[in-house]
DNA sequence: TTGAAAGCGCTAACAA
DNA sequence: TTGTTAGCGCTTTCAA
């Protein structure tokens, strides 16, 4: 900067001001420190300027997986509400591992995040601690927690399998059963099976058809893998809810293969509103979680705070919607949806 | 960091050496340090640690979108190989927009990464020269650049499609049609295409069956767009290629809906080897490019050069596999797969 | 609108 | 194995 400065003849100090493009410079001046800069191929450090000035202009986002379209999606409403304002995502995945997300959140720390995005309300001790000590906004999404660390942008996973459950009965559907990861590591997917069991039970039905499929994420061949082991042990089945739409087409095509009626024999619901579920045969009935808009709104909670125009702990609600499609109703000759 | 010095009666140097865990502080001063630490709820500073030691500690990596699973697996690659060096992936995406990788290169460059990857070959004039001025170790990979800036991780797209279509030759299929994107800004995407029609043109068939479906990435959805397309105006063509399993899976579907049998009456194949491809009814025939190898290999192109253990730059290929499924060759009564 | 002085929190370099 | 000194490249603060 020093070397800016002198081949523009000014002072360090207004080739800092020039960089950061406040009014506080001439016209004059920051021409010939934009010109100076490009003849000495200088390039502006940003740790340095973070050191000094205390703001790292960084956003930390930890997120369960970094290959799922959804979470992609949050991160990119998050990006993009982010960037305007010059703040840069320094992303971590956890493997859907709360002892990984520990070491991530500590690590993470180090480089001074202006903030903090966290995936769901489980956390270790010390990880809550750490956010605690942090003092910076934390943002807990994709859930509502029951004790929150900070603000929150998420749903309850469990009312909205309700609605999943809810539809598929109002259908005429007696027999549900469900497709999920181990319930002792992916936090969402346990709600969503907790919501699925209380949904079932309500309706006065069997609620006990629970298919474990191993450790999430469960992928396409897993819920190909579970359809079989339940067509296998409980074959009078009319419904199967999956704890998302990877592993329900995985069970879709199961289905296909054992030349199973979809939804005639039995119906097939997801959750997550993937693209694949629009876009298979027959479409997934699913939830529709909004995952960018929980990114946009996150990132609009994170500029508020920084701003301190948020008065305490927000906690916003994005509602997911059903998707009822004709995995579940259907598709008369004529191409409109029926029931049973 | 002098706090801590204080409550553990070392100088602040010490408390440096014991977080840099090296061999270098005794077991003794150590524990202190850290027991210091822990009561104080000290958080290492990486902005002042980068700065003084002009080592972020930062690679950053590149990708078209953070929305594809064939990406994350190589960041997943990437980010396995550095962390155990304690190298931490700075990422960004530029939405295969050229203009945007430039703006998003002068961006990362200011946090002074260690080492940069980028995707593909085809860059701005000033993306080049920063990257060249940067003088950091710089891999483009998921390419062969027939110009690159330093180290290559990659493969031929072109030839990759090539044998493809050799493949769909083989089994006897002779009106060849490709799916694809605007050809100006996929640069991969076009090499493809470009591969596609030369491999059909050395088998001395029509090369000019070429649906363009619109700016990348394709969807699933534009994939069955296009095919719906492609059956309304060639209804004759007897294989179907696509610039990749999403847009295969989509034309699939299409096909499907229209009940056209698959591939009895037309094969369809894709590109990616993405889990879909293995998952749907048929499983999709396609070409593996093993992107979670490409990461692995350049993470240890990154830590060579770092530990100038390159003598020059380094062009590594790794080898694209043809998946043949039934999505191309038909199942037999056996099981078994079958040509025409 | 511009500049001078000081210092952010670490670590390189040297010394003991 | 430990400590001292100086300084990384910016920006805050104050003054003109």
């Amino acid at each position: 900067m020093i070397d800016i400065a002198r081949a523009a003849g000014v002072s360090p100090m207004t080739v800092s001001r020039a960089f950061k493009n406040a009014g506080l410079v001439s016209p004059t001046a920051r021409a010939a420190v934009m010109q100076a800069a490009d003849d000495l191929g200088y390039v502006f450090d940003s740790a340095a300027s973070a050191l000094r000035s205390q703001r790292s202009d960084f956003v930390a986002v930890i997120i369960p997986s970094i290959n799922n379209a959804n979470f992609a999606d949050t991160v990119r409403g998050l990006s993009d509400g982010l960037r305007a304002r010059g703040l840069q995502i320094l992303l971590g995945y956890t493997d859907y591992d709360v002892e990984a997300e520990e070491v991530l959140i500590a690590q993470l720390l180090r480089r001074r995040p202006e903030a903090m995005v966290v995936t769901g309300g489980t956390h270790t001790d010390r990880a809550r601690v750490m956010l605690d000590k942090a003092a910076i906004p934390v943002i807990e999404m994709w859930d509502l927690p029951a004790h929150p660390i900070g603000h929150v942008v998420g749903f309850s996973n469990a009312a909205a399998m309700g609605t999943l459950v809810d539809h598929l009965a109002a259908i005429g559907r007696r027999r549900m059963a469900f497709i999920g990861g181990d319930a002792a590591r992916d936090t969402r997917g346990t709600d969503r099976r907790r919501g699925f069991v209380a949904a079932v039970r309500r309706h006065g039905l069997d609620a006990t058809r629970l298919i474990d499929a191993g450790p999430p994420p469960i992928s396409m061949a897993e819920g190909a893998a579970a359809m079989a082991d339940l067509l296998e042990r409980m074959p009078d089945t009319d419904a199967v809810v999956c704890v998302s739409d990877l592993s329900a087409f995985g069970a879709l095509t199961e289905c296909q293969r054992r030349g199973i009626a979809v939804p005639d024999q039995v119906a097939v619901a997801g959750f997550g509103d993937y693209e694949i579920a629009a876009v298979c045969v027959p479409p997934l009935t699913t939830v529709n979680p909004f995952p960018l808009r929980i990114g946009h709104e996150a990132a609009d909670l994170i500029l508020k705070a920084l701003d301190d125009e948020l008065p305490g702990p927000t906690i916003l609600r994005v509602a997911p919607e059903l998707q009822a499609r004709a995995s579940s109703l259907g598709v008369g000759q004529d191409g409109r949806l029926i029931r049973r």
